[in-house]
RNA sequence: CGGGGCGUAGCGCAGGGGCUAGCGCACCUGGUUUGGGACCAGGGGGUCGCCGGUUCAAAUCCGGCCGCCCCGACCA
């Protein structure tokens, strides 16, 4: 039997990189930092991919791709931007066996080189909107990584737009971050909690930055993603001027927001448990395994007919896998399944045939007995229904440890017993908070929620342990 | 950069001056199997992280270096 996997009671993080190499995700690489993204994780990502894809273009986004060399000029042309960014980057000295006349940073993020194209691009308010987004690879040398959740290279996308207006790059900055909302929740069965950032947390060069930030398992948050308001500060730092309306010269109003392959170490570490990945019906790639229970020597080509009926059947509406390799048991197969997360495994043997059914195994919950007519429309329920439960079940876990906390001594108590998220009172002018909740908890402020305070009109700041 | 741990077969590990370096899993061949990680038999696979030293003899002792993982500081 193979090594297992670490129970997360144990070791939650030793848990997280066994469920990693178990289910063949990704594997560490001869470069420090850097993950390999195995087939099994990087289908995962093409989830993410295809699902943000459709939603980006449904609100009129396109696609389109700009260089990982960016001159080194260009990052210093914003200065809180090269100040936030300028310590994690890599930089390029050398090129065709000669010194480079000036250094190219291998992009931490686009805005810089972005955003000097769009100044020659945009001369008119027809212009507008520019409504651009990219899928990219970016290079952050962070000092500690994780597989997903922190590595040096990542991949993600990001969307950078501009705008006549304020109030129309504001609405643009919202809309993002909503369709991020809808995409984990709907898609990746993960509860979320969107809201603002503080000024201490905000992206460097943003006016505002917007996230949505999730409670895993561990009781620990993490950031899913952001959504940044810019306002003119790029715009000005690089000259991004219009004509307007008017006849005016203006500065363009800009967005820009990103979602990174540590969404997939959050879809990772939202449901899965002790047995392997545990992944929701539309955030797996293959949602339904048939496994026919073959006989050595006995007639199982009605058990192979049916099975392929079976799938035939089913793969009208899903991606369905047959599992009739030989040679491996039907446990080894189970267990293999479970691993790797699969929603649904269908098993089809001699005793089910005589029957007349099959027996349906959700990845979480009981088997049971399904006539074989009666399966293509009770797959399509159980998919739909483990979705819900999987959401309810993370969101019945989140709203349990999110906790409305006045009194900052019981919070820092409770902190470090249990773990969680806390609303509590949060005023702007109080600069030393921040830095207090850090060196005494080891805590952050998250966000400030839009809506979870629970008091009309009060403001309160998310603080959690986060990774 | 600080603290901890580890480098021996693809993976997980044992061996701690001496004979042909070993175990489990994985892999290959043949056979028997197949309703929760099947069994039997045979087989392949090693620069014991690297460099240097001590010694008749080093995976083993000593020195140096390198690398990786985990925990902190930085962060999507």
């Amino acid at each position: 039997m193979a090594d297992r996997i670490t129970p997360r009671e144990k070791d939650f993080s030793q848990w997280y990189l066994d469920i990693i190499q178990h289910a063949k995700l990704a594997d560490y690489s001869p470069v420090k930092g850097c993950m390999v993204i195995r087939p099994n994780g990087y289908a995962l990502w093409e989830v993410v991919q295809r699902e943000l894809d459709k939603r980006f273009k449904e609100t009129g986004h396109r696609n389109a791709y700009f260089p990982i060399f960016i001159p080194e000029s260009f990052l210093n042309k914003e200065k809180e931007h090269v100040e936030g960014f300028a310590p994690e980057c890599a930089v390029v000295t050398h090129g065709g066996g000669k010194k480079l006349e000036e250094p190219l940073i291998v992009r931490p993020t686009s805005e810089t080189i972005i955003n000097s194209m769009y100044s020659k691009w945009i001369q008119s308010y027809r212009d507008l909107p520019v409504l651009i987004n990219q899928w990219a690879n970016v290079v952050r040398w962070e000092m500690r990584t994780r597989p997903f959740l922190r590595t040096t290279e990542f991949l993600w996308q990001e969307g950078h737009t501009c705008h006549e207006t304020e109030e129309e790059a504001m609405r643009e900055t919202l809309k993002m971050l909503d369709i991020y909302r809808m995409f984990i929740e709907d898609v990746l069965a993960i509860p979320t909690i969107p809201g603002e950032k503080t000024a201490n947390e905000k992206f460097a060069g943003a006016e505002k930055t917007f996230s949505i930030e999730l409670l895993l398992q561990d009781n620990k948050a993490l950031q899913g993603c952001t959504s940044h308001y810019f306002g003119t500060r790029f715009a000005k730092a690089f000259d991004i001027k219009f004509q307007s309306r008017e006849g005016k010269q203006e500065y363009v109003h800009q967005t820009s927001w990103g979602m990174s392959t540590r969404i997939v170490g959050a879809l990772i570490m939202s449901h899965s448990d002790d047995k392997g990945l545990v992944l929701p019906p539309k955030a797996a790639p293959v949602p339904v395994v048939i496994v026919p229970i073959q006989k050595k020597g006995g007639e199982n080509s009605q058990v192979l007919e049916t099975a392929a009926r079976i799938k035939a059947d089913i793969g009208k509406k899903v991606t369905v896998e047959l599992d009739d390799r030989e040679g491996f048991s039907p446990g080894y197969k189970f267990t293999e399944w479970e691993i790797l997360g699969i929603p649904l495994r269908i098993e089809l043997g001699a005793r089910d045939l005589e029957q007349g059914v099959v027996t349906v195994a959700p990845r979480v919950g009981e088997k049971v007995q399904v006539k074989i007519a009666e399966v293509e429309a009770y797959v399509e329920k159980g998919l739909a229904t483990l979705q819900k439960d999987l959401y309810r079940k993370a969101k019945t876990f989140m709203d349990a440890n999110i906790h409305v906390e006045d009194d900052y001594a019981t919070f820092k108590k409770r902190l470090e017993s249990e773990g969680g998220l806390y609303l509590l009172p949060y005023d702007e002018k109080d600069t030393t908070f921040e830095k207090r909740l850090k060196e005494e908890c080891k805590a952050t402020i998250r966000c400030l929620p839009f809506n979870q305070s629970g008091i009309p009109g009060e403001r309160r700041a998310l603080v959690g342990l986060s990774y």
